[in-house]
DNA sequence: TTTTTACGTCAGCCATGTTGACGTATATCG
DNA sequence: CGATATACGTCAACATGGCTGACGTAAAAA
């Protein structure tokens, strides 16, 4: 195949370290994604459904308007996939105590084993990831992804970086 | 929303940690591939016609097959986004030297022009994240990334890790 | 000369995103 | 209290981009 470039100019450098970083995140998430999408299949379900367990037993009770808000989707693609895993008895929906408009979602046993069975492949990816890479390393990765982010969802980051907002979004 | 808990428990402090990760790969991924999304649309192409474009600049001349490899997708979801960008005056196809049999890609000038708009914002995206992060960071980012993916396309990123072995880690 | 490889194409299926329209229950505002 | 706004749901239609399976052609390799 045609090879990574590389050369001595600063400029040219700095593109390719650029060039490079694309090229992580994508290669990153490829392989992060991989194993889960497999054992989804065998449940009938693709990604979609994985991120609503996921965000489901991250912010248990969490409302359909957070989840969408988070997601980035339609309230109409969302409602395929959650009302499929309602129907399938992974997760329940219950009224919201001070606003009975609301649905607090949250995963039943059987959405917790599934969303176990879907984390492990990623947990050991990641605490391999981590564990050789050092304590500093994970620091530095942990900031330029927040950089990388946009503003909005940082916050649900903040803590450790020195306080205690925990702000609406 | 429930807030994203925190503690003094180490074990619970590492599975915590752990899950921001998996938090930090998909607000960034989400976040960085929007704007890009957007300008797709006008042309009437989507993420995979973004992918191919990116990968011929990165490395012109490529065969069909090393492009399979790297997206990891089959011929035919492949053949028709190639197609169409060639049918368009994208890219280019001529045989390979060696072997007649080969399609060696390239980007036309149009096709380099699309892509500099496409890479723009991800360029601004990751120069403010390098920059803000600094340069211990930037090399922690990469080592964690580098973890996370599989081995076969991490060799893709040696180089400046300082040696030639195709070693595990 | 036969087999394998690199690539292409047709056809059909599935998952997941979109827009637009419309409906219901509850909360909130004037 | 009545009007309006909000939280959520649903139906229908459409696009994208994965997938499998089957089949075809040209060139390389055995």
């Amino acid at each position: 195949m045609a090879d990574v470039k590389t050369g001595p100019n600063p400029l040219f450098l700095r593109e390719e370290e650029l060039r490079q970083a694309m090229e992580l995140l994508f290669f990153a998430y490829r392989d992060f994604t991989a194993v889960p999408d497999k054992i989804l299949s065998k449940y009938g379900f693709g990604r979609a459904h994985r991120r609503v367990i996921y965000f489901v037993e991250r912010y248990p009770g969490i409302t359909v308007s957070e989840l969408l808000g988070i997601l980035q989707i339609t309230k109409q693609s969302l409602s395929r996939v959650l009302s499929q895993l309602v129907r399938e008895g992974f997760i329940v929906q219950h009224p919201g105590e001070r606003d009975r408009r609301q649905r607090r979602l949250e995963l039943t046993e059987k959405g917790r084993a599934l969303e176990h069975e879907l984390s492990e492949n990623q947990r050991q990816l990641i605490a391999r990831a981590y564990r050789e890479a050092g304590a500093e390393a994970v620091e530095g990765f942990r900031q330029v992804m927040l950089g990388i982010m946009e503003e909005p969802d940082r916050q649900r980051f903040e803590r450790r970086e020195g306080q205690r907002s925990g702000g609406r979004r």
